[in-house]
RNA sequence: GCCGCUGUAGCUCAGCUGGUUAGAGCGCCUGAUUGUGGAUCAGGAGGUCCUUGGUUCGAAUCCAAGCAGUGGUACCA
């Protein structure tokens, strides 16, 4: 029969794609989101948030069709027969809810949210279908001050986890100058939309493949590792070395960029006023002294469609490469999206949002292996000795609570050898012991684990290790707090 | 979505061209040490060999499909 029972287990498991979280990372991500918001109050940014999901139609352009009901988005009907879906970003529930509030908001609206969101997608490694993400947006201004802003607030949001212009920087384009470059090539030939989006990718890919393999693209057309071949742009010479020229102004010092992208752009208004507002923005970010950690980079490109204007991207970078290039990638971006609200209203609204991808950001930390985020200590644990005296350890355990120190006490009557080997996986920095012995003295005995584990890779006998007082020594039973309160000091330092 | 690779103990993996009771390291449990985690020593538990079907006297091994992971590519509002 217990074969049987066996059979009908159902089996625990996680859709792809998605993956459960544990205390170790939920620490990760409340230490750096405690340090991100209040960045983003100082700025006169406000809280809101929405729900995971709203009516398909207000999230994007994205309707399901019978064909392909969720490519993209996890979309589901309801009783009305109406499409509902999770939602897939933070910008388009935004855009919702200003659109549907307008008159009641005050303007130019800055909001920050975080929330998971969902994409139907091909998971990959630090690629899940359900992630994390903390977005501040300014709503209601056309002015390039806003974009100044957000990307100062970008840099500022990096320095508060305690990274310098070593390990990020802040990489700055915009679609205007893109567009602007692609109207000079169209001047000899024809772009429509689809070129245009196929020139944009290619470009998008420049640290992938190469500026080899953006020529190809642009051109006939690029076979890749797999032996998969995608189709190019089918440019004209001319028209490739337009845009080669601008992609290799690549990524440098602001002023430098700014020299070089006047030059390509000539006589063309967008390009002209494209460089205005970067001038502008350059201007301001001088004078607050942000230098190395933004850069202008003719490269970036993020997403498509919906931006209008300055896009710009946040990248940890390697300490040990020296070209400054991001290795790791992007752990955040945004831009202006001017066209957004317009789904939902005649008039345009200004709009320019930052996005940061918080279990990327945690992950992509992790890699670098920075020791800037503190390592979260267990509780104290106090061993449960004698069960007449279990109060006693209660009373113990609410002393250091009331003091801001983490304690509990063993649950249950295990041997002391378990209830040690407890507080070893439970990551305690300190044992207390009371015991009978102890109890008759007025004392408890206190093991510091942190310090044992220090010296055991050097010490033979089990005896050398009790009697080591630095490990293990006795304290008066009225003093355990304060005693337990100046180790946990002396041991941070 | 397309192409490739991988899937064996809790973890990392070994298992030659099909052939007896499927192995190692780490971890886990027990004891040496009934009031002491982490070192050392001795012992022990633990496996639908991803799933389903096929080929075969015989499949962890070969074949097919599915699932999951991974690399590349496409897409990413």
């Amino acid at each position: 029969m217990t074969n049987d029972s066996s059979k009908n287990t159902l089996k625990a498991a996680l859709p792809r794609g998605l993956r459960d979280t544990g205390h170790s990372e939920l620490d990760l991500i409340k230490n750096i989101t405690s340090k991100i918001i209040p960045v983003y109050e100082s700025y006169g940014f406000e809280e809101l948030s929405t729900p995971s999901f709203e009516y398909t139609s207000a999230l994007g352009k994205f309707l399901p069709d019978s064909d392909r009901p969720n490519a993209g988005v996890f979309s589901f009907q309801d009783d009305d027969e109406k499409w509902l879906s999770l939602r897939y970003d933070l910008t388009s529930p935004l855009a919702r809810y200003v659109a549907e509030n307008f008159d009641k908001i005050t303007k130019p609206y800055k909001r920050y949210q975080l929330g998971n969101v969902w994409r139907n997608e091909k998971p990959g490694p630090g690629r899940y279908r359900e992630f994390l993400q903390l977005d501040a947006d300014i709503i209601g201004s056309n002015s390039y001050g806003v974009d100044a802003e957000l990307i100062m607030l970008s840099a500022d949001s990096m320095s508060s986890l305690g990274l310098n212009d070593e390990n990020y920087n802040i990489r700055v384009s915009s679609r205007k100058l893109l567009d602007a470059i692609l109207a000079l090539v169209s001047d000899s030939e024809d772009i429509d939309e689809v070129r245009r989006l196929t020139i944009l990718r290619a470009i998008d890919k420049l640290d992938r493949i190469g500026i080899d393999g953006v020529q190809k693209l642009l051109s006939e057309g690029r076979k890749d590792e797999s032996g998969d071949y995608t189709i190019g742009a089918k440019l004209q010479k001319a028209s490739i070395s337009k845009i080669l020229d601008f992609i290799s102004i690549g990524s440098q010092s602001r002023d430098g960029f700014i020299s070089q992208a006047i030059e390509l752009v000539g006589e063309n208004d967008l390009g002209q006023s494209a460089i205005e507002e970067l001038r502008s923005i350059n201007n301001i970010l001088d004078k607050l002294s942000y230098n190395k950690s933004v850069v202008f980079d003719s490269s970036i490109v993020r997403g498509l469609e919906y931006y209008t204007g300055v896009i710009f991207e946040a990248n940890l970078v390697s300490k040990d490469n020296d070209k400054n290039l991001p290795v790791i990638g992007s752990v955040g971006g945004g831009g202006r999206y001017d066209k957004l609200i317009s789904r939902f209203r005649k008039d345009q609204v200004g709009a320019s949002g930052f996005s940061i991808g918080v279990s990327r950001l945690c992950t992509v930390m992790q890699m670098m292996d920075l020791e800037i985020l503190e390592e979260n200590i267990g509780p104290i644990l106090i061993l449960n000795m004698d069960k007449d005296y279990e109060y006693s350890y209660y009373q113990m355990a609410q002393e250091l609570r009331a003091y801001g120190i983490k304690a509990e006490v063993y649950l249950g009557s295990a041997g002391m050898k378990a209830q040690m080997k407890y507080a070893d996986k439970k990551g305690s920095p300190l044992v207390i012991i009371e015991g009978t012995v102890e109890r008759e003295k007025g004392i408890v005995t206190i093991k510091n684990l942190t310090k044992g584990k220090e010296v055991s890779a050097t010490i033979g006998s089990r005896d050398s290790w009790i009697k080591n007082d630095e490990i293990q020594f006795e304290v008066i039973r009225s003093e355990v707090v304060k005693e337990i309160s100046q180790i946990l000091k002396k041991d941070k330092t």
